[in-house]
RNA sequence: GGUUCGGUAGCUCAGCUGGAUAGAGCAACAGCCUUCUAAGCUGUGGGUCCCGGGUUCGAAUCCCGGCCGAAUCACCA
């Protein structure tokens, strides 16, 4: 709700009251941005009106407009009645004032702090292989979500549970330990995260000759699965872990630094950053412990193999296991202890897990069951499900291989952006190589982050490896490019930035500067939806509109001194907005490009 | 089979809390740089908004029933 809408619903309110006799809440005035077809700047809809008013839609649309303009407190310039859509011209003072008011507010867009803290959990890589396009979208998205929520007034802390306990750790563990002849990143040269990965691929590979092997002895498939003596041997390695065998923790945490050294560095790279850090290995035991603790108060039960479940029958779910009959914990134990570790940490007012829409019924049980276990927090968790990545040929797969790393995928789309901007950059004389690639790497990574972003959460979305992100139109560097010739007009100025209330707007003045007291609500919509795409769309219709109105209008060569001064008021709070919008994405602007 | 989500231009996506003639980008075609950065701007062509009913002044949008696709319903995480 802006002000433009406050002040109109209010006026509206009062006109149909006066006409009609009709009560109306402000709320419950229709406005709605007018059609290019027509004349005008926004549009009351005057159908809800016409019956009590019995008159045709019509009539009642003129009669609201001339009360709207004859006011006292007009803001009415013009109006043209077409079938129920009364169109306003809202007058040039108006706008003057408002887009004065933006220029002036240092922090446009934020709301005030509302004292409450919101923990966003996003990332949660397993420790066995390195980050792929999936986590690129789980990262960008939590990253975003948690600086929306942030301009909408939250203390936001940014977490990461790190799944680094369990068989599939053991899986690379044992390669490396059989096939491995002491590599290490340093010997090899490779990402510590994708050296580890690739003994995890060297695993299944080995043991899928195992289990041929074995099913050409006659066994059949499932045994076999079963019986690979490597599948024994990773599983004997997980019970020596969780004995806390001193030689497998060694190698357990020797392994895992290296991971993390190679995750903190595709992090870096990514933009993205967590405030605590959290790790299954130290949450698990709280798991079992809360597990226990149910169990004793009857609210779990305990069937006679020894493995204990929680049944939800009653709640339209199915039985839940949450203890295996060897005592050991399984995911939703870990989720269980994790959460109650949070809360003991950090006053938190709300949860929010980023993760992808494969788990919603996973999310579904961890709410149930934290509800039950008497934690307050349980049923107002929020499950923030996003949708896949898809491949032309489906989903990703590690297994065949048909993943697209992470860290290929931004160092691809900075080494196009370099090969794009070669030319470009190059007729700005005084660029050196260190800008240059500063400015391939905002760019090459804006065009990745929109790319992704810009695309509705909760929705597939489909990724081809074959065709590179575009660098052009409905894009990252689109936007960033309409920002950097902003900033060059704005070096070149060297007057002061001032505004006379007699200055004249023209339409696409008036477009730009009516878009940008669109913002806060988009910022607001955004929060509540959850949806940094509202952002991005947001932000290229600016950036669309900005450059039309650059290609009609001179800036620096307007010869009328009021005229220009308002054009770079309005080019410089274009660009404040521009680049706070895409830092709710957490995309960078270049100064140049 | 149950549940959830989706189906809009050749492709990728907006629009979905009901409003005017359904929008962008890419791709195709035609124009615009001696003028503040052409990663830009302008124009042309391109649609059974999956199908069928219903609700009403009005439906891509809401409801019901189909069809198609995805996810899930694990002692995997």
């Amino acid at each position: 709700m802006n002000q433009l809408e406050q002040i109109l619903q209010k006026q509206v309110k009062s006109a149909v009251n006066d006409l009609y006799g009709i009560e109306v809440e402000c709320s419950s005035v229709q406005l709605q941005k007018t059609k290019p077809a027509f004349e005008g700047n926004i549009t009351v809809v005057v159908f809800p009106y016409v019956k009590t008013a019995r008159k045709a839609p019509q009539a009642v649309a003129e009669e609201i407009g001339k009360y709207l303009s004859e006011l006292q407190e007009s803001i009415t310039l013009r109006y043209n009645a077409v079938q129920g859509f009364l169109n306003l011209v809202i007058t040039p003072d108006f706008w003057l004032k408002s887009l004065e008011e933006i220029y002036r507010d240092e922090t446009y867009g934020r709301l005030p702090q509302n004292g409450q803290l919101m923990m966003v959990e996003y990332s949660s890589p397993n420790t066995n292989k390195p980050l792929h396009l999936g986590h690129v979208r789980n990262n960008l998205l939590g990253y975003s979500i948690a600086k929306i929520q942030e301009a909408n007034g939250w203390q936001v802390v940014k977490t990461n549970i790190v799944n680094d306990r369990g068989i599939h750790i053991c899986k690379s563990m044992l390669a490396w330990q059989l096939f491995g002849n002491g590599e290490t990143p340093e010997s090899s040269g490779k990402k510590g995260d994708h050296l580890i990965g690739d003994y995890y691929v060297r695993f299944d590979i080995e043991y899928k000759k195992q289990i041929k092997q074995l099913t050409e002895q006659g066994m059949d498939e499932d045994t076999a699965k079963r019986e690979a003596p490597l599948m024994k041997q990773a599983q004997q390695m997980l019970l020596k872990w969780e004995q806390g065998d001193k030689e497998i923790r060694q190698l357990w945490e020797q392994m895992n630094s290296w991971v993390y050294a190679g995750f903190d560095e595709t992090y870096r790279t990514m933009g993205v950053s967590f405030d605590k850090i959290y790790y299954e290995s130290n949450t698990y035991l709280e798991g079992k412990k809360e597990v226990e603790r149910g169990l004793s108060e009857g609210k779990f039960y305990r069937r006679e193999d020894n493995s204990v479940w929680a049944d939800l029958r009653q709640d339209g779910l199915d039985e839940k296991l949450l203890l295996r009959q060897d005592g050991t914990s399984v995911y939703i134990t870990q989720d269980i202890g994790t959460a109650k570790l949070r809360y003991q940490d950090y006053p938190i007012d709300k949860m929010v897990y980023v993760v992808g829409n494969e788990q919603e019924y996973h999310f579904k049980v961890l709410s149930l069951l934290l509800d039950r276990l008497g934690f307050p927090f349980g049923k107002e968790l929020v499950h923030f499900s996003y949708g896949m990545v898809e491949l032309p040929n489906g989903k990703m797969k590690s297994r065949e291989g048909t993943v697209v790393d992470a860290d290929d995928l931004m160092q691809q789309m900075i080494a196009d952006a370099k090969e794009v901007s070669k030319d470009k950059v190059n007729k700005i004389t005084d660029i050196g190589q260190a800008e240059a690639d500063e400015i391939a790497r905002k760019v090459g990574l804006g065009a990745l982050k929109y790319f992704i972003l810009k695309v509705d959460p909760k929705k597939n979305m489909l990724f081809n490896p074959e065709e590179s992100i575009d660098f052009n139109g409905n894009t990252g560097p689109f936007i960033q490019y309409t920002y950097a010739r902003i900033k060059s007009i704005l070096r070149k100025n060297d007057t002061e930035i001032n505004i006379d209330a007699t200055t004249t707007v023209n339409d696409k003045e008036v477009s730009l500067i009516q878009m940008l007291t669109q913002y806060p609500q988009v910022v607001k919509q955004a929060g509540d939806e959850f949806s940094p795409a509202l952002i991005a769309n947001y932000t290229y219709q600016l950036a669309s509109e900005f450059n039309s109105f650059y290609h009609d209008y001179s800036i620096l060569n307007e010869t009328d001194k009021n005229i220009r001064q308002m054009r770079l008021m309005l080019a410089s709070s274009t660009a404040k907005v521009l680049s706070s919008a895409m830092a709710l994405l957490g995309i960078e602007m270049p100064e140049r490009m």
